[in-house]
DNA sequence: CCGGTTGTTCAGCG
DNA sequence: GCGCTGAACAACCG
């Protein structure tokens, strides 16, 4: 469920209950939304911001995050134990192992928008200013860092690294600015089709090396790591054709 | 039954 | 306080 344009997708999916009232709230997390009041407020947003769902409320904003294994659903309940349940007028939200917390005061000041790759408002050379100050980081790692490319997940850094023949084990500061910036645009541009992708169901049929075992540029087989870079995440990509950069 | 995963946080240590 | 490591958590698939 993760990865920030899979957010996107349910923004829009739940855009009938904002401006609505939640008349009732349940579910098994920890968050103490029924003593905070929740029930009775109105939906005034719902926002995203990289892998964080945002369901803002006066003064405050519900977050959550789905990790690895988190879901929702819509009107129906799918699945046992909903973490978070929120009746509406008009229908149900249900959202399952995920992580919630409630921020208090306004949402502006807990993030910082320009950093969403998904967000109307990001910003690449903001992303380049903090990619410089870090010329050791791995690339693979760098993608992964919320911070810089909040919504990018393991999927996205794979992908934009073979689209970009980049080795996930080259050095940020050893990558010539013509690839630094294509890996600061196609961070962006994979996630918009990652996003178009999804919306279609037909996200897998276009992974190029995720999950792949063969190159479709040349044949070769990938290199396929357990557990790469600090982050220690799977990566696959093509000893030929995609080129490790190192200081 | 076991191993693996589109992710993050926190405790424990040096 | 920092950086690193491993554990913990969660649900489902093959």
């Amino acid at each position: 469920m993760p990865e920030g344009p899979s957010i996107v997708i349910l923004k829009e999916q739940v855009q009938k209950f904002k401006g609505k009232k939640i008349l009732e709230v349940s579910g098994n997390t920890k968050v103490d939304l029924v003593g905070a009041g929740v029930a009775g407020s109105k939906v005034l947003d719902f926002k995203s911001w990289g892998k964080h769902f945002l369901i803002v409320l006066k003064g405050r904003a519900i977050r959550i995050h789905f990790l690895l294994f988190g879901s929702y659903s819509l009107d129906e309940q799918t699945k046992p134990r909903p973490r978070v349940h929120l009746h509406f007028k008009n229908g149900d939200l249900f959202l399952y192992a995920c992580s919630v917390k409630l921020l208090e005061g306004d949402i502006d000041t807990h993030y910082d928008w320009t950093a969403d790759v998904m967000n109307d408002t990001w910003d690449p050379r903001k992303a380049r200013k903090k990619l410089k100050d870090k010329p050791d980081e791995l690339a693979a790692d760098a993608l992964l860092d919320q911070d810089i490319f909040a919504g990018v997940g393991n999927i996205i850094k794979n992908e934009v690294l073979f689209r970009i023949r980049v080795h996930p084990e080259s050095q940020i500061g050893a990558l010539p600015p013509r690839k630094l910036s294509e890996l600061i645009r196609e961070a962006r541009n994979y996630s918009f089709d990652f996003l178009e992708w999804k919306k279609a169901f037909e996200l897998r049929k276009h992974w190029l090396a995720h999950a792949k075992s063969i190159c479709p540029r040349d044949n070769v087989p990938f290199v396929k790591v357990k557990h790469l870079g600090k982050r220690k995440r799977r990566a696959f990509f093509c000893p030929k054709c995609q080129k490790l950069y190192i200081l």
